[in-house]
DNA sequence: AGTATCGGATACCAATAAGTATCGAAAATG
DNA sequence: CATTTTCGATACTTATTGGTATCCGATACT
């Protein structure tokens, strides 16, 4: 007992189980995807989620927390308000890569909030941390006079914004380029 | 046999079957609702869901097709580009005393469209019509030069932009208020 | 080495839920 | 009024799947 080194090959197993699942929920949402077709997915059984989970929701858990977006804006050190925006349009812009997976993980999670309140606080928490870092920066870098709107509206707007775009470049991927989503962000500007 | 005027009797149960449906799947998503509970919702039984519809997934489209987000902004006959991106930003806020049902909608169908590449179309189209519907408006009544990105980029955000903030108001209602929403759209002013 | 522990496989269980077969009553049709 | 058709209820089937019990092999400990 005690002090689990937590095992070469443990942790490579759950890492395995962690990519399966993550493949699979991004392909099929989270409630279609059985558990069997996770565990084949990462040439693994049933037996090795259990060992490693208490559940199917502790593993949706834990794919979920390790899939939340991010945006990692580059501010020009100098730049005026419209590059500093233009910046978070290129970072918003990165994401639609991995849109499509990040929209089915979204909206799987955002159901599961439907019936699990607990974890509506945290999701909305997970996505104002990811989505509205940047936001924190640009607020603090301008005078409120500057932004083009209040300042503690700023930041619900940049996440709205990059959510929108990315569930749309879903649907319609030719009609949400990288140009549009920096053009939307530069528009924020004025 | 032939033309059957859908007796009254019958459009009232189907009817009883979608708002039956229209709830439970609000609350629960989709394929966490069953028949079971959607005709017991109505005051039926699975047997009438079945005489009304092929299947689950003819309910589903049934449903979705009734449920689909539609802004019906109110421009100023003669306002400038800023009254009228108000108007738009308050057609959205009329969104937002729905936005939990619609999004857990949206939400489903864009799961559903993950294994359904010929919905995934459907979608788009749906939401095009119903979200940028204005936005043409828009870009007809101002001259390029005048709007604050491409023609075709701004029915593009401004699906974004509305989509986003609904999904926002179901996480954290508080900071999606009708004022936000107003003051979101207005920026894209500048 | 010998023994205890752990991690994962296999087989099984039980619940849920979509779909089907059938039947009865009410309404439409003549 | 008779009869046919329609609509919805009931009961059943069947497949899926989350979860459990158990067993075996490899690794860690003394």
């Amino acid at each position: 007992m005690s002090s689990r080194p937590l095992s070469r090959k443990r942790a490579q197993t759950l890492e395995r189980l962690l990519a399966g699942a993550t493949a699979v929920i991004a392909e099929k949402g989270f409630q279609r995807a059985s558990l069997d077709e996770i565990a084949a997915r990462a040439g693994l059984t049933k037996g090795a989620v259990y060992s490693n989970f208490a559940s199917k929701e502790a593993l949706f858990l834990a794919v979920m927390s390790a899939q939340t977006l991010r945006m990692q804006p580059r501010f020009p050190p100098d730049g005026d308000l419209r590059a500093c925006l233009r910046a978070l349009g290129e970072a918003c812009a990165e994401l639609l890569p991995r849109a499509r997976a990040q929209a089915a993980f979204i909206s799987e999670f955002h159901l599961y909030t439907l019936t699990h309140d607990e974890m509506r606080q945290r999701l909305g928490d997970a996505h104002a941390a990811g989505f509205a870092a940047g936001a924190a920066d640009l607020v603090a870098r301008f005078p409120a006079d500057c932004l083009p709107m209040p300042p503690q509206v700023l930041p619900v707007v940049i996440q709205a914004l990059s959510l929108g775009l990315v569930y749309q470049h879903c649907l319609t991927p030719d009609a949400v380029t990288p140009e549009v989503a920096i053009a939307a962000f530069e528009a924020l500007a004025g």
